[in-house]
DNA sequence: ATAAATGATGTAACGCGTTACATTAGTATT
DNA sequence: AATACTAATGTAACGCGTTACATCATTTAT
């Protein structure tokens, strides 16, 4: 193999000084005389020389690079918390590995073993099969034989109890539920669906699972039949809209899995001769760019995109220098609401 | 240091066999005896053995990780490029570090080095600095410095010559500004507009060239007082075609940087009482998922998505490999273009 | 049966930054 | 001036997979 690059010995030997003193200069560590320590640098600078992390990485077991696996980047929610992670990932001083599974549980399995050669010091998951319970199971053995013991942290998703080194991040989207139907209620509403998504991933399931609730606390409101799953986009939408006004009795509010499928609701709403909010109101989950572009824009429910970042990467650092997580390695973060046109009062 | 893991060694001292047997097994390199093969294999497989890719990479020379440094991954565009680069870097083998500058040079130049430090095989530059002709230069010269020779690939933009292993592959703006000028000429219109964008960045230069150009072929067609740069986003659309509206007369059809713009320019054509296609046709540009959003849908024109990320991923691993280039450093791809219901012929 | 060739495996150096430990230089104390 | 420290610097092992080269085992050729 030849070496290209200048590497520690270069400098030391162009200084007339050992490796050691220069990696000191270079990390600040240990007592170096402050001439020395001006004459390396002038050295470095002069050459150009930038350390190989991969050697440094070697020694210390620590490769500053993190790895968030996710379905696909396209979706806006995604490339949201992405950058938000990216964005907290620089002051923690790691830079990040984006895999996109397509939702293909091969792709994510090769991912995880790919990054896991790299010695990535922690993994995001973000989206994916941790959502599915029934292939929850095999991932987390292939985690575990794969990564452990990397930490991990989950959006908007669980592991807990099976895979040390884990923690999860969450969007309340169970309360948020209940913000929609307390906000529609508030508007007047009595009647509301609820539109896309799909069984089997948690953001769906949950959201079910807090209408089921919200059902017998305002019972004349929510009824199944003004239920229809379909997907997560905008096509989604436009089907689960046209499903539903195959309905005799219509609801006058309609709550959507996310923001693309509220679009479609809305845009097939007034292609059918409707008007939104006047004769249906829309509510979204996102608050993604999309729902400012639809006309009447969208009202939604926001993740703190923010702080889901952060706070994975900050459970990511405690866990890389094993700081005391305790109970808070769970934490769910309250969504807001983003009032904007698309929801109104009922027609009398 | 502790040593965590199980290394090849650990494998080695199991089989009673050397590191060499080891290496040569899981790199299916030399001879082994399928015997021995067969040992190794059960160990490592038992072991749950992961080779570290480091000590691979630091001997090799080789990291099979390649950067790509983009403004924002929440801009759609980014995001399909992105996509595509992933997928086509699998083939090479290939994992991919995601860097937004957020559109900040010296972020830009952090995660140059940054990305160096982490010994890249290659680096994949979209939509920034290097765009623009001022600060180019000096980009140029810290790429020298801290990342030659690692090869670069520049999509929708250029560094010819002045660095070696370099390479583009762009979307053919120029001539898709033809392709716009002549489709909404053919759909009868004599008076066309272009909003959005804004001056130093290489797509908003490009068709602007290809505007004055076509100025003087279709003379009667394009006026200077109907050309509002802005910004890329919604509300620079918005912004405008709220200017544009101030002219005494009015282009019949508008030609638009991107399809973000031409979505604030339909909105705002609605809010404002007009009518899209018939009042005012808008065409887009980059097929965004915005695109297929508004009421009527944006006829846009297409970049070839896919072509651009394997063409850039097929660059790199030639630069990588040393494999000749040529003279076939620079591609342009044609874009194409995608009819949906925003452009119509004029209102007679 | 012996030489020649091929197959199988081992040894050790290499890539490069880090750090424990050793050594030397320099300053403070008495 | 001698002792006790502290500061400054050097030496060498380490982390771990790869590979050139050496060595030993087989098989084929003569």
């Amino acid at each position: 193999m030849k070496k290209n690059k200048i590497s520690i010995r270069d400098i030391a030997r162009e200084c007339n000084v050992s490796v050691a003193t220069v990696s000191r200069v270079l990390n600040n560590s240990g007592t170096v005389k402050e001439e020395t320590r001006k004459l390396v640098q002038s050295v470095i600078e002069r050459y150009n020389y930038i350390p190989n992390e991969l050697a440094r990485g070697l020694y210390t077991q620590r490769t500053r690079s993190i790895g968030v696996i996710l379905p696909e980047i396209t979706n806006h929610f995604f490339a949201k918390v992405f950058l938000e992670i990216e964005k907290a990932a620089i002051d923690y001083g790691q830079t990040v590995f984006l895999c996109n599974t397509l939702s293909d549980n091969a792709l994510q399995d090769f991912y995880t073993l790919r990054l896991s050669e790299k010695q990535v010091d922690g993994l995001i998951l973000l989206g994916g099969r941790v959502n599915e319970t029934k292939t929850n199971v095999q991932y987390i053995k292939l985690l575990k034989n794969v990564i452990y013991p990397t930490p991990v942290v989950i959006i908007n998703g669980k592991l807990e109890n099976y895979y040390d080194n884990c923690a999860s991040v969450s969007s309340d989207e169970y309360e948020a539920m209940f913000q929609a139907v307390s906000y529609l209620t508030g508007l007047g509403h009595r009647k509301i669906g609820f539109l896309g998504g799909m069984r089997g991933i948690m953001s769906t399931d949950i959201k079910l699972k807090a209408l089921e609730k919200a059902k017998s606390l305002y019972d004349y409101t929510i009824r199944e039949e003004w239920i229809k799953l379909s997907s997560y986009t905008y096509q989604g939408g436009v089907d689960a809209m046209l499903e539903l006004l195959k309905e005799k009795e219509l609801p006058t509010a309609i709550i959507s899995i996310n923001d693309e499928v509220a679009a479609g609701v809305v845009n097939t709403c007034i292609s059918k001769g409707y008007k939104v909010p006047y004769d249906f109101s829309v509510l979204g989950f996102d608050n993604s760019s999309i729902s400012t572009i639809t006309m009447p824009r969208i009202t939604t429910l926001a993740h703190p995109y923010e702080e889901l970042g952060s706070i994975a990467m900050e459970f990511i650092n405690n866990m890389i220098n094993d700081k005391p997580m305790k109970d808070i390695t769970n934490i769910s973060l309250k969504m807001s609401l983003v009032e904007r046109e698309s929801c109104a009062a009922p027609r009398k």
